[in-house]
RNA sequence: CGGGGUGUAGCGCAGUCCGGUUAGCGCACCUGCUUUGGGAGCAGGGGGCCGCAGGUUCGAAUCCUGCCACCCCGACCA
């Protein structure tokens, strides 16, 4: 039987999309643009959804919901002060359908028309900050710290399986703050909690950074980033974290009054991450055999096979295991599908990235051992029944710990540190990765390194040292060193 | 929106150039037997408005026209 997955040498896009539909994730819709997640990608990001909810309540926020459609008007009153804000979007223009008087189907009544379009949210600032304008008086009112799960709608021309969808599940949190600093340390604390997530949950190795101005969101001061290097060599800006001075406050007129009697405007952050994480996570660790999952993050931890069929004495062992399991807090499933056979069930539970499969046969009982296969280096090990659980729980950890290593150690591989141009561009075809470079601050640069080049100014890394330099395209003067990559 | 490509069974494809029996193959699915410690083997079977709409023709998956959808590469973006 040969593999259903096309090895990432031959063609990494394709290697993507074998994973993601035949680890039945999700699936292109019907619906341009849109995918349909299946039930197995949708418990990954539940189980996301879950951990973050949690770290966002940890640092006082609290969950709201704001509505799907936004008046134009709304979206004027953003560009009025932003620019460049995002137009790719769906637009509500009627509200009834009528039968088609030729018999066909149905058509949109043309007296339906609304008399302002409505948008589909592309992001939900401006709706927020409108009602935001209501909620906030007085100092006392602040910091309002809230947070949104929701979907927004962005008509992008080109789409791609979680990574880029016309529609997406995100995090959308939005706050007011008193003071500039306040707000500036909001944005920064978001970052730091997506880098913790995204590094201790997904084991995906993170640079925290700031975007430059040419990359910055509309409408922000400062945008902070976290950005991820997959297996393929490119980057993806996997969460952000803005800074949006007054400009939502400004546009709203969202104004408290101080201690003083002052009216003063707030200081706003808003940041986000998507079901991109769940595009990142497939393409940070799974391999030619199928997803690779993060046992903190994976819907199932642990798969116990019966070889070759189910027999009362092993399904006997198997409960015992499984209770002691899901006393611990791990989630198991004994594998007894008789419909099935072993070989099958291991390739099927390696493509759907379970971190440890056990085997049990009545070869193991005898000797009182079982089998244990670890998904993350395809490693498999005879274990003493004595004290299984434990070990799977130590194993799991251990898993978890070495994904993240090895990520770490693939990116550390792939990042090149160079001072001309040559060498600039020679790292990108050759290694791929993150180049690491100095610039000399100009947007007029970093265009043209695009251009020239494809890659795109990452971010300016939080950990960023102090260092006289040449700018590497145009020899200026600079101060430290940024890093450039190719990009989803 | 520009350039290229593809639409044939649930999925992947051949057939199209050069029109001609009943449209074919692999995987998947159903039945039976044999298997069963790494994606089983054999035998039998079910499933198609050949993207849609027109046209040419005795005859169209195949030729012509128009439309639609999807994919890849750009531009845009989380």
């Amino acid at each position: 039987m040969s593999k259903v997955i096309t090895p990432r040498s031959e063609d990494y896009s394709q290697w993507y999309v074998d994973i993601v539909k035949n680890a039945n994730l999700a699936d292109h819709s019907a619906v341009r643009g849109c995918m349909v997640i299946k039930p197995h990608g949708f418990a990954i990001w539940e189980n996301m959804q879950q951990q973050l909810d949690r770290m966002f309540k940890d640092t006082g926020h609290v969950n709201a919901y704001f509505p799907l459609f936004i008046p134009k008007s709304y979206l004027s009153k953003e560009a009025e002060h932003v620019e460049g804000f995002a137009k790719e979007c769906a637009i509500v223009t009627h509200h009834r359908l009528m039968n088609n008087p030729d018999g066909s189907g149905v058509v949109v009544d043309p007296s339906a028309k609304l008399e302002e379009e409505l948008v589909v949210r592309p992001t939900s600032e401006t709706i927020i900050w409108d009602t935001y304008k209501n909620w906030i008086n007085s100092y006392r009112d602040l910091p309002l710290l809230i947070n949104q799960w929701a979907n927004v709608v962005r008509w992008e021309m080109r789409t791609r399986l979680f990574l880029r969808t016309a529609e997406f599940l995100w995090q959308e949190g939005h706050t007011a703050h008193a003071t500039r600093e306040e707000a500036v340390e909001e944005a920064r604390q978001m970052q730091k909690v997506y880098a913790q997530f995204a590094e201790e949950w997904m084991a995906m190795p993170v640079v925290q950074g700031a975007k430059t101005p040419n990359e910055r969101f509309a409408g922000a001061e400062d945008t902070l980033t976290i950005e991820a290097l997959m297996q393929d060599g490119k980057a993806l800006q996997a969460g952000t974290s803005h800074f949006l001075g007054q400009n939502f406050a400004k546009a709203f007129n969202v104004k408290y009054q101080d201690e003083n009697n002052k009216e003063e405007y707030v200081w706003a952050t808003s940041w986000g991450v998507s079901t991109r994480l769940v595009g990142g996570l497939i393409m940070t660790h799974s391999d030619d055999d199928g997803l690779v999952l993060p046992p903190k993050l994976a819907p199932l931890q642990v798969a116990i096979v019966p070889i070759p069929k189910p027999k009362a004495e092993i399904s006997e062992v198997a409960e015992k295991i499984m209770k002691e399991l899901k006393a611990k807090g791990i989630s198991v499933k004994y594998d007894a599908d008789p419909k099935k056979r072993t070989g099958f069930k291991f390739a099927e539970h390696e493509l759907h990235g379970v971190p440890v499969r056990l085997g049990i046969g009545m070869r193991d009982l005898e000797k009182g051992q079982v089998e244990v296969a670890r998904r993350d280096t395809k490693e498999k090990s005879s274990r003493p029944l004595e004290g299984i659980a434990s070990y799977i729980v130590d194993l799991l950890d251990q898993i978890q710990q070495n994904l993240f290593d090895r990520a770490v150690q693939f990116r550390a591989e792939r990042t090149t540190a160079v001072d001309t141009f040559d060498d600039f561009k020679n790292a990108l075809d050759e290694k791929g990765g993150f180049v690491s470079a100095h610039w000399d601050g100009t947007t007029e640069t970093e265009l043209k390194i695009k251009e020239l080049t494809k890659a795109t100014a990452r971010c300016i890394p939080n950990d960023a040292v102090e260092e006289e330099g040449k700018c590497v395209l145009t020899g200026n003067p600079s101060k430290g060193r940024i890093l450039f990559a190719r990009a989803y």
